[in-house]
DNA sequence: TAATATCATGTTACCGGTCACGTGACCGGT
DNA sequence: ACCGGTCACGTGACCGGTAACATGATATTA
């Protein structure tokens, strides 16, 4: 109350000045004589003067503010990308709101409130293939997408590169001495799991195995959907010596199925995750995995979204970043010799 | 662009009414013919006229903004708890901003940028006493803590009911048999350490046990600091056949702590702790503890806060949410008879 | 020395809404 | 038929900044 009421005007008359000068100072670059600066800067000091955010928006049309949609706020993933995302916008003087939508109508009314009011001059949206959420994008704002596939006509895009990443998981196995592996996908329209599912068959192919689809189950992201792939394989008959789950929530479920199974990990069946999520060194045994950096992957598209506001006509970028690889306890060469039955498959 | 050009003047004009006609449309409550509003709301349409929130805010001296100030925004307990906030936010037509601030000086800058320049109507902060930060926030703003315990002089708070949540798992701990209890603590300064430890102790008296200082071990809420707590309990002599861990992180690096030493859980050892992290259930064994709603616990600082705005004369509230326990594989009584080291303790 | 460029600063309009007040039409009561 | 009251709506100022242009003083140039 009592700071915010002191305007540019009050230190206009105080400093003997007129409140265009003012403003010259508090914004500083202009042509303003040392004296006279001095003055204005004391008024400014003695009444406690802080320029008023809105309304300086108002007059720029402006609002110093970016906005970041995520299925929900509460998700590691989504969290730590928003928490990078903030800390690159606020370096940039950008506050950044952030927001859930968990379905299509919800999304549409939150772009509608955010976009319209112009309270927000630029979004990224992770997961815009989750399901139509991209196709309630007004184009009078710019966007970056967050984990999903480049496109051509798209918007800009920060994503972990997927394929590589899957890629290399799935090598990790081949060269502990794994043949069957398992796979454990997300749902098959994000971009996320088509990407990850491709590397996973291009590393087969280059090993010169054919993929074989009875090893493949389809999760959700979550733990539980893991937990049910590895039973659901356990009854399509004998089991991989491996199993590469597409992330590690599911990664985890798969430990506790195979627990509940009666089968050891790594000794008789491998599981590897992407993510590296906080706690998974702690799960049993250590989980072997892919370090996503979820806070660059928020920096960055922070960094192009603050670009494409400055510069509208600025191309389209697509960026997308590595995997780093964290061996734990989970992975181990297969125990070749002797399993207990040795027949049954093909 | 092209939207948001479109100002309550053009719609004022297309409709042949005054602008202000056109405010009070929008506006609802004000009294106008309903042919008259019936032209203007054509006029709206036909222009796809949205309000621009910016001006409104300007000329009403509001924002719609709250803000929630966390540490970090990456933790499950913050992230979840800002998600709450934001879902109670959006339905009272706010939007909510999120910052991190990991030491007072970010906070202090945050605070600065967030209230003198009118960007928000009231603040979210949690854990405010993990450091000096409360000292920083000035009185022209509503506040509600989160995390803090209730205090008669400051700001409204929400937090979980922590000395009867660690009362009750202690108690859960005593009922099982044990008498020689653990206790892993979060650091001292902060009222959520302090409430619960004195709920570790209530629980301890009230079952006639003296509380032994040799059992309590300090740690950071993280799972390291859970791991290094068991060792250091078991290098200072016989270990006690339970830990109450203040936080599941704290817990899971007990679970770990144990499994290296070669202690069985929760056959020789019984482990609780409080959260009800997301994959408690997946570590080995599943993990008992108490759970905390943080959703809830921001809907009901984001309530609060808004009400505080709304009328600041209010008194100030102060709640407690209470947690309810789960049950998992992690606890068990005593096994009672032959310990191996029967003797070694005073 | 007059003409002109340059610079510091002031004046006024403007961003897009809301607010306070003014005006004329219509109403009922006497 | 007169008068005060209510209602629908319009007018102009205002929120607190910024932008565009105007002005007067000084420096530069012919």
């Amino acid at each position: 109350m009592s700071r915010s009421r002191v305007t540019i005007r009050d230190v206009a008359a105080l400093a003997g000045v007129s409140h265009q000068t003012v403003s010259r100072v508090i914004n500083d670059s202009e042509r303003v004589t040392p004296e006279t600066r001095r003055r204005v800067e004391d008024a400014i000091a003695q009444l406690g003067y802080r320029p008023n955010a809105i309304a300086r928006f108002m007059a720029k049309g402006r609002s110093a503010t970016l906005a970041c949609i995520a299925p929900n706020l509460t998700d590691y993933t989504f969290a730590s990308l928003i928490s990078g995302a903030e800390v690159e916008a606020r370096q940039h003087d950008f506050f950044l709101l952030s927001a859930s939508a968990p379905d299509e109508a919800t999304f549409a009314a939150l772009i509608d409130q955010l976009v319209t009011s112009g309270r927000t001059e630029g979004i990224i949206v992770i997961n815009p293939y989750a399901d139509g959420r991209h196709t309630y994008l007004p184009s009078n704002v710019p966007y970056v997408f967050a984990g999903a596939r480049p496109r051509e006509d798209a918007a800009n895009s920060v994503a972990l590169d997927d394929p590589e990443a899957a890629q290399r998981a799935t090598g990790h196995l081949l060269q502990l001495g794994h043949c069957r592996i398992g796979l454990v996908t997300g749902p098959p329209v994000e971009d996320c799991t088509q990407d990850r599912t491709l590397g996973y068959e291009r590393a087969l192919q280059a090993a010169g195995i054919a993929p074989d689809p009875a090893l493949v189950v389809q999760g959700n992201w979550l733990a539980p959907s893991g937990y049910e792939a590895l039973m659901c394989l356990a009854q399509r008959g004998p089991l991989p010596t491996a199993v590469f789950a597409e992330n590690d929530q599911m990664a985890v479920g798969v430990l506790r199925a195979a627990r509940d199974l009666g089968i050891r990990v790594p000794d008789e069946l491998s599981v590897i995750g992407i993510d590296d999520i906080p706690l998974a060194a702690y799960f049993e045994p250590p989980l072997t995995t892919l370090r996503q950096d979820f806070e660059a992957i928020g920096r960055e598209a922070a960094r192009l979204l603050i670009q494409a506001v400055a510069q509208p006509a600025l191309e389209r970028q697509h960026l997308r970043l590595p995997a780093g690889m964290i061996i734990r306890r989970s992975t181990a060469p297969p125990s070749s010799p002797g399993r207990d039955d040795p027949g049954r498959a093909a």
